[in-house]
DNA sequence: ATGCCGATTGGCAACGCTGTCAAGATTGCG
DNA sequence: CGCAATCTTGACAGCGTTGCCAATCGGCAT
């Protein structure tokens, strides 16, 4: 069984390193070059090898390039408490980075709702044991500063997705939630309404607030003067039940309501559906996410789409691309999409504005 | 920089096996017999390798060990076309079981609607360049033929997740989709419903005509004469709201549908609302899956839960305890979620049966 | 005591690749 | 035309572990 001597193909295991150079008549080294894009290889050598490469379908050892490089070859994503849909677009970019970049993507979870010691020591074991070239953060870990300490502290590269608080302090990729809460109420002010509700998040919830403040300043900027009927719903499908309910009561139902995520928003569309406020003809109704859930609802819901899959992308891409470790942000386009939860409010007397 | 010598610690970079062994005054290779729970260990020297272990928070090198040893200590998840509630519950699973045992998790998309060719290709660069311990395959990946004849032919270790399709041919973590549809016949039937609908999904999927079997069979079984009206849902949203138009047009309602998954169940429920039917007054309606959909409608669906976190979870286990790789399948339970979709039937003269 | 056998322990050569450094090839310039 | 500067290429020593084989240590039958 110890044939290998001259042949190429080195007996049953894959083509090595080793066996390319002898093929291709070069040195090991020149081989590495070659795999690394190195500078400084002429052209003709660079053939030879590529040429040796292909006819043994030689792919490298990652282990091996691990061990005596610095590199791994492997992002991580980070992740806690994971909202399928949110998550899996997410992965998905990364995905699709990491095998653009001859990476490899491997899943780490992170609960970050135990104490900090032990917060601490399962970070440490993540990062020392899977010894990544840098790792993805997503929400909420992208906004714990126990995790940005650590990672800072050991000098590990990563990336935030959608941060929103010390956005400045490390690379990052997010939209602008209070420019797109404003364009959704740009959309509802254009199409004549003029009485709101206003769905809220999670307090402490980076994004909702955002969400809330851009929502109410492009209104009152429009020069609305009313106040906007505003309910908590959590983010939650039950949260938006109540918060619907809550304003349907009103004296004066609105006649445009903005749910700060697609969730809540289905709940409201319960709510309306109980009370016989038909969608959109009594009422119009927006959400905020594009999830999966806005398009299992009837009517669709019109809502604000991030590109999810694209962060995740641009984030991976961060990190592979740029070695230096510079803070930047990367902010990407948020889209509205026009469905079918959204129309000109029901005739009334109320043109009263100017 | 080169002071290494005589320090345990190793100067910056974190404790070597190396260290570990100076550190207990034993050779490298006891160390490493300890670290695997390798035989012929006095219990002395563990003790004091452990405690060396413990005194340089010494983690193994993943790398190292998978270039020196045949183990990777990755264990791959392979996916095609990802539902996101599905697939994330899945993934939770297999990472619990992953991080159970000191494996890595590692992901990986197959597009298998490509031609044979490219699926080839894509495979071989998957299994050569993850150099996986073990594959844990997800639907539809499970029950193709040529996903199946390639690992075979490598002789790559993996695991079906709910195969249909020659079930035995290899490893699979399954629920009796049969038997779970004849469990919802069997609630309805005890509830009184005499006239049923149903909602098919794709013909090409191989749970989908199980479902329906199972509960036709277990229906007839009981002694139902009347023809169960049928209808196609193709498994998504918008078919089950036609599906459900279909079923309510009918002459005689049928009194409970079942729809063969969650998604057309909630469209059939968007039928439902537009026809003014109430569910479950005027009718009863249940899914299939416990997907996350099933909690963001209103009212919330009944439904079959499968243990998808515990079949990622079983599935990966097997590939951990098990190194004999003879086929062998695991049938996990699943139960009925009875939420607020069902109810006995509203009153009729329709005590029919003897 | 003597010799032998199995249980323990250690030594050392891979594993496949990259980093460092030096040697050889080529070019430019005085 | 010679020598330095630069570009290309190669040799070799690890990276941190495991697998294999040899050495050592007890204990037991003789």
């Amino acid at each position: 069984m110890k044939a290998k001597i001259e042949s190429d193909l080195a007996g049953a295991g894959h083509a090595t390193m080793q066996d390319v150079a002898r093929h291709a008549g070069v040195s090991l080294k020149s081989v590495s070059r070659v795999v690394n894009r190195e500078p400084h290889v002429s052209e003709k050598l660079r053939m030879k090898v590529e040429a040796a490469i292909a006819d043994l379908n030689y792919i490298p050892d990652i282990a091996a390039r691990s061990l005596a490089g610095s590199r791994t070859f492997i992002i991580g994503l980070l992740f806690d408490n994971p909202s399928p849909n949110y998550t899996m677009k997410l992965q998905a970019g990364v995905y699709r980075a990491c095998t653009e970049h001859g990476y490899h993507l491997r899943i780490d979870n992170v609960d970050s709702s135990c104490s900090p010691a032990v917060l601490e020591s399962r970070l440490d074991a993540i990062v020392r044991n899977s010894r990544c070239d840098g790792f993805v953060l997503t929400p909420p870990l992208t906004d714990n500063p126990q995790v940005l300490d650590f990672f800072d502290a050991r000098g590990v590269r990563y990336v935030r997705i959608a941060p929103s608080v010390e956005v400045d302090r490390s690379p990052g990729v997010l939209i602008d939630d209070e420019a797109a809460a404003g364009s959704v109420a740009r959309y509802l002010w254009d199409l004549g309404h003029r009485r709101f509700g206003l769905v809220t998040g999670p307090v402490e919830h980076g994004a909702a607030a955002k969400r809330r403040a851009g929502f109410l300043d492009m209104l009152s900027g429009l020069g609305l003067t009313e106040p906007v009927a505003e309910a908590a719903g959590g983010f939650s499908f039950e949260g938006g039940i109540t918060a619907g309910q809550q304003l349907l009561a009103a004296q004066h139902k609105p006649t445009a309501i903005f749910a700060t995520n697609d969730d809540s928003a289905a709940g409201v569309m319960v709510a309306c559906s109980q009370a016989g406020v038909a969608v959109p003809a009594d009422l119009s109704l927006c959400g905020f996410d594009d999830s999966w859930i806005a398009k299992s609802v009837w009517p669709y819901l019109t809502t604000i789409s991030q590109p999810i899959e694209e962060m995740g992308h641009a984030a991976a891409t961060f990190l592979l691309d740029r070695r230096d470790s510079q803070p930047a942000l990367r902010t990407l386009q948020f889209h509205l999409v026009q469905r079918d939860s959204v129309a000109a409010p029901a005739q009334e007397k109320s043109t009263s504005v100017a």
